[in-house]
DNA sequence: GCTTGTGAAGAGATTCACAGCA
DNA sequence: TGCTGTGAATCTCTTCACAAGC
């Protein structure tokens, strides 16, 4: 039915398209049945014609001198970006940060359900957590093939993180969301995004330095 | 004595120089005293040319023929982010995901202390979590200006969101970093990152759903 | 020899500005 | 008239390739 067009569509757009989704979300629970590129910009935060390039990207979806029909744009966006499909992902690792996202149910909603979770302690292992099995790491070939695991989530401390990506890759998983402090290494054609908290606050960080200089004296000097 | 160059540090190489940092703590703790750029790029995972690139806009610290000292880098860099500094966080909204980053101890070690946190439950507010007091985001005006508060952290959910960062900058906190799934405005110069795990899972599943289409008969249709 | 530092080329993303159409 | 869709211009980032220097 809904027919993607052949040409690639750019990584920028595609990391955009979820908040578009989700801002046409609330818009159709809050009445309008139209939106232009300039209304969503807004919703967004973004320039107007960054939408209108983006969405074109998905073919031609809009009415000239009336803008885009919100409820065909969230049919166009969703099949775009897979959302119909149901992605199940394994929680690595249950610390601090694997534990609030295994009791996290906004991923079910979301078509990704948590299908099970590993961590070497023994302790956990058998245990369920929130309704989500824990296995040994070494189980991860016969969880993944169970569940159908599509997506590893990698919640382990650093030192472990490269061991359970070898897991993961061996196990047949090909998308990984990792949150561990380090640079993993993975064969072609798996896909791994890395958010690492460290670092964002570090960016941070340097913009802050800028606008409050340590100490004024030993800072500036022209080369 | 450390004098940073007075050209602007581009944004992308900023976001690159914790990774260096990190990749190069590491080295300092295995041995070598001395680095490559083509070293450094296999430990950060990326390009050679980029790291000389982004180590050159620190000022000519390497030494032809030989490689960049692991010591004196690691200054260099920490002086470039202003990890020397100390910038006290706020955490805002302790749900699962705020409850976890309260009792990450990691961030305490590398400069970013847990001052103090806001939630709007009764029952959380006047306790304290992993020694961090409770309290609530009305007094964030009090919180922010007690503990020199230099970075906001948003948990909440995203209804909340918004309201939550307004109150912040309000209180005078100029870095936000957040985890709500929602658009968030604020004035200029004030600076947000935004870390949204359903965007993340989504953006995997785009790419996920190119190699699993999900009925190979009604897709690929050439317009 | 080997490695840095950097101009220049290349690739990608953003923004402008307007033709084309409802 | 108003808004989309898009070529062209612009900006930013990446990568190449090599001169300069240890």
């Amino acid at each position: 039915m809904v027919v993607t067009g052949n040409e690639p569509i750019p990584e920028a757009t595609v990391a955009r398209l979820p908040v578009y989704l989700r801002s046409l979300l609330e818009l159709a629970a809050s009445g309008p049945t139209t939106v232009s590129s300039v209304g969503l910009a807004e919703l967004a935060g973004v320039n107007d014609a960054k939408v209108r390039k983006d969405l074109s990207y998905l073919g031609p979806h809009g009415t000239r001198g009336v803008g885009y029909n919100v409820d065909h744009l969230i049919v166009e966006i969703s099949c775009a970006l897979g959302v119909t499909n149901t992605w199940p992902v394994v929680i690595c690792g249950l610390g601090n940060l694997g534990l609030a996202l295994a009791n996290h149910t906004g991923f079910t909603d979301r078509g990704f359900p948590i299908a099970a979770a590993v961590d070497t302690d023994p302790d956990k292992i058998g245990t369920t957590i929130n309704g989500v099995a824990v296995h040994h790491p070494e189980h991860l070939p016969e969880v993944v093939a169970e569940h159908q695991v599509a997506i590893g989530i990698i919640t382990t401390p650093a030192e472990g993180a490269q061991q359970t990506v070898d897991l993961l890759v061996e196990a047949g998983v090909r998308s990984i969301l990792s949150f561990a402090p380090a640079v993993l290494v993975v064969p072609e054609g798996i896909d791994v995004r890395c958010v690492d908290l460290s670092t964002e606050l570090q960016i941070l960080g340097f913009h802050l330095q800028r606008l409050f200089p340590p100490h004024s004296g030993e800072v500036a000097e022209i080369s």
